[in-house]
DNA sequence: CGCACATTTGACGAGAATCAACTGCAGTGG
DNA sequence: CCACTGCAGTTGATTCTCGTCAAATGTGCG
């Protein structure tokens, strides 16, 4: 469950999301070689930290997906935010900060531990500027995620919710060069879908299928692909009209 | 608008839920009345940051709410988070961060200009300890309430989003000493708790009133009674049962 | 009083959840 | 090889929660 493996691509790849936000210097580089001991792998369902436990074993995620996962008494469940390869996992700048969900695999993950690497970058922050720069841009955009996701579950109908989630993933697949052609790997399933944008598994589906009628999202088990990425975008930022039946705008009454 | 005063005792309630989280040092409590120049005043509907802006001037809330809003293309609207007396408000702690929202003032608000405090508490941590151990522990707690807000547009049903703010609420006032016989003041109205918690205004109306006749919640104007703590807990936690009309159990079919 | 604003009510419909069954498909083992 | 299993995706029927529209009823205030 927990073996252990040397691979240098991937201690690479993890950092391709970071080096696109925060370049970092040949000082720099060669630290994060010797910092990382080595990847970790663990299978889907996997628990990394859960809720309340202190966030005081950091990794970087080489590939996979995580889920930040909430439950209710009766077992509803939200995921409340995804993180993929390049990001910070189970990471917080607040010292003695607790995890504020569970971090589950949703997917088979590899990872890199972290500790020690961060741990250093920030104790001599003068001397790593580029990697501390980078976690800040990071977790700053993992904040801004939160605010945009209470606003999705919030105000947004299904399709603007699911518009919303492809042009974030998409956007961030892009910059780590996981994107071809308008397309990104999907590996979640609809039930999972459902967790992640507060919707039932019936409903993600139907709404998938009424997407790719309307040739704005192709979902295909694997694969998302955005045909009309100036739609989405106009979905996702809630511009009404939608498909909105025209009313009937009766002439006189 | 904008009109300054000087108001000692407004100082002390400021910091009265800071002092709850990490009392001060004499040493430290002499600092924060020496750095804080004065009490700023505004009306409703002011905004104190601009989505986007940077957060360059944190300052404290000595009386009155402030929301976090975002708003689509549509107008639809969502408070993302509310902040009430004692907290700190416009205020990162990764230095060049920009506002996820806009900080819009929903009742008149008295604040004080915390930049030159907070700023230099952080240059000296060791100097002032306790003042960065709160900031810490009060951003993470509100870092933690994304978190919560995102499970309550997700998952909630009206009933349970209301119970799960009014505790929220209560909780928050009842450490800066203002709570009376269960109840703590509530100066929104129906329509931006609608937008606070992604309901109609409407909904919002009926069901405050279903929750007062059920009596676990009784909202008058301007002040909020929490009458059953514990079924309000047991709803906003998210055990199901709720009011859910018994649903026959058909002995036999 | 008249005005603006918040709360309340009723009627209706839209969006989404629920329940249940069925399909397709990969893996497993006889 | 093929029944058997389990899981993801799909479909239809029905119900429920909540939003929308519109109008009525307060309520404080210049």
């Amino acid at each position: 469950m927990n073996m252990f493996l040397s691979d240098d691509n991937a201690k690479r790849s993890a950092f391709a999301g970071f080096r696109h936000i925060a370049p970092l210097s040949g000082h720099e580089d060669q630290f994060v070689d010797a910092c990382i001991p080595c990847i970790g792998s663990v299978n889907a369902g996997h628990e990394i930290a859960r809720i309340g436990s202190p966030l005081n074993r950091p990794k970087f995620l080489v590939s996979g997906w995580v889920g930040l996962v909430r439950q209710l008494d009766d077992g509803r469940r939200q995921i409340v935010d995804l993180h993929i390869a390049g990001d910070p996992v189970a990471f917080d700048f607040r010292l003695g900060a607790r995890a504020k969900a569970s971090y589950v695999c949703l997917t088979p993950v590899r990872y890199m531990e972290a500790g020690e690497l961060i741990g250093k970058a920030l104790e001599h922050p003068d001397e790593f500027p580029s990697l501390v720069a980078g976690l800040h841009a990071i977790e700053d955009e993992a904040h801004a995620r939160l605010f945009a996701n209470v606003v999705r579950a919030g105000q947004m109908f299904a399709q603007e919710r699911i518009a919303h989630l492809a042009l974030d993933l998409y956007r961030r697949h892009d910059r780590i060069g996981l994107c071809l052609a308008h397309s990104f790997p999907m590996p979640l399933s609809q039930e999972i879908l459902g967790d992640v944008l507060g919707l039932s598994t019936v409903h993600v589906n139907r709404t998938l299928q009424q997407m790719r009628r309307e040739s704005s999202l192709k979902a295909t088990p694997g694969r998302w692909q955005l045909s009309d990425m100036e739609s989405l975008t106009e979905t996702a930022s809630g511009s009404r009209p939608r498909h909105r039946a025209q009313a009937a705008t009766p002439a006189y009454s």
